[in-house]
DNA sequence: GTTGCCGCACTAGGAACAAC
DNA sequence: GTTGTTCCTAGTGCGGCAAC
């Protein structure tokens, strides 16, 4: 049947499939010219939308140095008003002067405290907004020497200015906080305790507590294509505190210093050599040891004589509800990677499931061990090392 | 129920600042 | 100039919500 009808096919219809070819290559031109203009259409309609985005980005931008020219001059004015007449003088005079909506007035007023010398933000990047809050000092616009207006890095934020939130994290009936217990990408294994008697033990931001120790994944410092867990622990150095950094696949080799920058500062370099990676090695210590945690800094805070601590500005937590944060699902290691950005870097699938329990939906129990974070994958005691999946 | 958008929380990396 | 600290930005995923 099917072998008749396409016999009969192209037996009559020889004479006419010339026609039809004829007839198909006009329409397939026809197509051609249609989907080409289309194409030309949607490639003008795309550069017309570029140049649109383009001059919304600049318009944005141009909004956005108002307005914080406007809430710089906002708080400003507060500002004079609690101040004496001889401020409100200064403060009127540079408001009138400052005409150019420069960040001219990211400046130190010599009436506040003496200017030291400009250290301009001379980069082409964006200067950070002044916000009321660290708008005290903004009044006498000064010059850089070289010439370009001097972008002044916002002042530091008033510590317990701003209620920090933070999860919940079980206690028992002491009062104690349940340990060891995922915090972000951290494990936190033990709180230690606080050295209230020495200064070098804490500042108005950090407390240091003897005996602390939190364990997270990064870049191991002897496998270039691995990640392995580091202990950070804080030790008695008499004097100050000690920050020591524990990898786990060179357990004799632990890493010792005075501040947990410097400790830092060691790993990410070796990381960073290993990976013959030559972009920075700064890393921030505080950062990297948990203590930028709000929910580290409140269990820390919470610590039995932390308020004896005489220089430690007691900050403001709040527990929040068990809402599943998100966050950047990726360990340290992937981003360190510096493929992140581009998204080549998978993350180590375990980072993502400690990330899930830490956030809320299940933290005691399945952090119980301390281990369970970073031995997903179903390699329960192998943890030291993760592979990463592309490098 | 699915999809898309938006806001939030969080992180690493790096820039800027401060102290020496 | 170096080292350490703090802050900012970009990137990411999830929950909430509305629209379909």
């Amino acid at each position: 049947m099917a072998q008749s009808h396409s016999h009969t096919h192209t037996h009559s219809g020889r004479g006419r499939h010339a026609t039809t070819t004829h007839e198909n290559g006009a329409v397939t031109q026809e197509r051609y010219q249609k989907l080409k203009r289309k194409v030309r259409d949607m490639q003008n309609e795309y550069d017309k939308l570029t140049k649109e985005l383009e001059r919304s980005r600049k318009r944005i931008k141009s909004l956005k140095k108002e307005k914080e020219l406007l809430l710089d001059r906002i708080s400003q004015y507060e500002d004079s008003d609690s101040s004496d007449s001889e401020k409100s003088v200064e403060l009127s005079s540079e408001a009138t002067s400052d005409s150019d909506g420069s960040s001219a007035q990211h400046s130190q007023a010599s009436s506040v405290r003496p200017i030291k010398k400009a250290r301009g933000r001379l980069s082409t990047k964006k200067l950070s907004p002044p916000t009321p809050a660290n708008n005290i000092v903004n009044s006498v616009p000064i010059t850089h020497p070289s010439g370009k207006v001097p972008k002044k890095r916002a002042s530091k934020r008033p510590l317990n200015a701003k209620t920090m939130k933070v999860q919940h994290v079980e206690q028992d009936e002491n009062g104690n906080y349940k340990l060891p217990v995922q915090i972000g990408i951290l494990t936190v294994l033990n709180l230690g305790t606080v050295v209230y008697d020495r200064d070098t033990f804490h500042n108005e931001r950090y407390i240091w507590p003897v005996g602390y120790a939190v364990k997270r994944a990064y870049n191991s410092m002897i496998n270039s294509k691995a990640q392995t867990m580091y202990v950070c622990k804080i030790e008695d150095g008499l004097e100050n505190p000690k920050f020591v950094i524990e990898a786990e696949d060179q357990p004799n080799k632990p890493i010792i210093a005075n501040t947990a920058t410097g400790a830092w500062t060691t790993v990410v370099r070796e990381a960073n050599a290993i990976r013959q990676r030559d972009h920075s090695n700064s890393a921030s210590g505080p950062d990297y040891f948990g203590f930028s945690q709000a929910t580290i800094r409140k269990m820390i805070q919470d610590l039995p004589n932390a308020h004896k601590c005489k220089n430690y500005v007691m900050q403001n937590f709040e527990v929040m509800k068990n809402r599943v944060a998100g966050g950047r699902r990726r360990g340290a290691g992937a981003r360190a990677n510096g493929n992140a950005k581009n998204g080549t870097v998978e993350s180590p699938a375990s980072v993502n499931v400690q990330s899930r329990e830490e956030n809320g939906v299940e933290t005691g129990s399945s952090v119980g061990d301390g281990d369970v974070v970073m031995s997903n994958s179903g390699e329960g005691e192998g943890e030291g090392e993760v592979e990463l999946e592309s490098e």
